[in-house]
DNA sequence: TGTACATCAGTGAACGCGCGTTCACTGATGTAC
DNA sequence: TGTACATCAGTGAACGCGCGTTCACTGATGTAC
């Protein structure tokens, strides 16, 4: 890795911590760049400006995210071969993951590009639209294998139960925020492992 | 209502409007006052600063959630003597009412101070604080009235069900945001609905 | 091996603008005697 | 009924600061011949 490209992931990741505790505009480049020891002028050679590092940031984070479930829900696959076990094993391991962060999960940046989206253009917040849309193909397609070998026990759209995943962890991450305890996500993404079992697990006799 | 209180609310609707699209500190004072038809000195006649508005309207935005929910939740009472047939019903109505809101639902007080916490001082964050729980609160004295009479179906924590709901929906919005489809929560509050159905109401044989 | 040029990764100074905030003042309405 | 004073609901001008952005320049490294 070159220096230029050193420099400019850590500007990123400056400014990262940041957005996710402060938000984006509220996150300054004097701040960033202070931390990272080098003058503004600098960090308008790697960024030409503040929307270029949004994007950046988001098109990290998503990548992250994306390769964050991958690894999850193929290991948990490889642990069980049957769909709906292999889910509630992942659900498990995500529950887990998210409560080993340091401080809880730190915040999503898909949530605080939603909460300012007016400042942002539209390029970010096209991102920002695939980035969800991606997650409920992603948990679709497990879901409907699910449906094929276990009939649900109640009439539901699988499309929302996919976004059900997603709107756990967004809502999860409010929530744990706003009373300042992480652990209300994990507790969260396990209550909606939970919903899983009661919706495609048969009764046992 | 004197002419001055009058004036104030005008102002915390205004202001109201633009934080729910933009963000807090993307919505300035002088957009406030152009809209409102008055002087920036007049503003800070009613509020004497940026933070006093975001109280105010913070408690206001909570007074309005509670009287929302005491509604629905006693409507429903009135409809269905039985404590889970009743909260299935509220929850019905809760989905309705969200759906039918203008363009969705506009978006969360709470979770935007969430999304810029170190920006506000720290009133406005308790303020936060203690709503979300007394939606615990709520939420849990209904959820335990229901598991008294019909014992739960999975080993689950009644408190992080209660939360569930305040997550469902500030998990619902932010979804509801990035993809541009209102609809998404109220879907997500009938998959709430749903799983309560799954795990308080017995099999039907 | 030396020279010429190009690219990379920045520096330093200056910019204009919008922001929240202050402060002395004012005209209209209400209250006391 | 008239006068004196107090409060309400603002006005108008000025403030300083921090912000994102620009632009001309530079020293170190890489590449071609």
């Amino acid at each position: 890795m070159s220096k230029g490209e050193n420099t400019r992931e850590r500007l990123m990741d400056i400014a990262q911590a940041g957005i996710l505790s402060k938000g984006f505009w509220a996150t300054s480049i004097d701040e960033i760049i202070a931390e990272a020891g080098i003058t503004k002028s600098g960090f308008f050679y790697h960024f030409k400006d503040k929307n270029e590092l949004a994007r950046a940031l988001l098109e990290r984070y998503i990548a992250l995210e994306e390769q964050l479930f991958d690894d999850i829900f193929s290991r948990a696959r490889e642990l069980h071969d049957d769909p709906l076990h292999a889910f509630m094993i992942g659900l498990k391991l995500l529950s887990e993951t998210m409560a080993d962060l340091p401080n809880g999960h730190p915040g999503c940046m898909v949530a605080t590009v939603c909460y300012s989206e007016r400042m942002f253009d539209n390029e970010v917040r096209d991102l920002n639209r695939k980035a969800v849309l991606a997650w409920r193909t992603r948990f679709l397609a497990m879901l409907e294998e699910i449906a094929e070998r276990y009939p649900p026990r109640d009439d539901v759209d699988l499309k929302a139960v996919a976004d059900m995943m997603s709107s756990t962890a967004e809502g999860g991450i409010v929530m744990s925020k706003a009373v300042g305890d992480p652990k209300v996500l994990s507790q969260q993404i396990l209550l909606f492992r939970s919903y899983i079992r009661l919706l495609f697990l048969p009764e046992s006799h």
